[in-house]
DNA sequence: TTCATATACTACAGATTATAGTAGATGAAA
DNA sequence: TTTCATCTACTATAATCTGTAGTATATGAA
């Protein structure tokens, strides 16, 4: 499965929109991303492409478009992406990556 | 700082060969990954320049040579990489994030 | 049957990484 | 002091990723 992490801001915040409404076409985007900037169509339809292409969501034909769901739950890809980034710095740095997230969590934690 | 978890293979493991030599020059770092396969001076001198640029090397020229040093210890590298991609997911997915980043540190931990 | 809209395909620019050549500077050895 | 191996400075190129969008075509709904 593919990490959230490395994705752009603007690949981020469709994802993030899609897992909102669980499921979204193309314009449902589009609309909600207009409300804060100018974007064409066709830079979202691309984005979203991409995203199927990289497994993060997956589309159905539905009459002459399309709708794009998640592969998989947010839930899912939280879990898939911290173990990565846990698994990418101890692999980087051994016992001291763990001892670092041990202590930033407990810093959280409190 | 800059993070580790934003640079590339090579940009890693040249950051770790120096932190276990404290300091190198472009030669010395040469000759380590030269082991492992075929690789120009003058790419290993870009990827150590580029590395001065962003922060993570400082060089003091040594005769005609530079000497290539950390500028932070791998501990505080380790730690504010730790707290930059914590503070990240947790940006992204809000508490979901810091359930995760415990449960997974505690399967590790035992 | 028309027309608004959706897609498919293509393109391009900026950033980042990986790669290395060439020309010129320089320290060390002879 | 001259030579030469080595080091730097500067430049260049290619690949990949992200953001951006145009154009041409297909199609469902009115």
């Amino acid at each position: 499965m593919n990490e959230i992490y490395s994705l752009g801001p603007l690949e981020k915040k469709i994802m993030d929109i899609i897992w909102g409404k669980k499921e979204a076409s193309v314009s449902d985007v589009l609309k909600i991303l207009r409300k804060g900037r100018e974007i064409a169509y066709t830079t979202v339809m691309t984005i979203m492409y991409r995203l199927v292409e990289k497994g993060l969501l997956k589309r159905t034909k539905d009459g002459k478009a399309y709708r794009y769901t998640p592969y998989h739950s947010r839930k899912q890809v939280v879990h898939n992406s911290v173990k990565s980034v846990i698994g990418s710095l101890v692999n980087q740095f051994g016992r001291e990556a763990v001892v670092a997230f041990t202590d930033e969590l407990e810093k959280i934690h409190k």
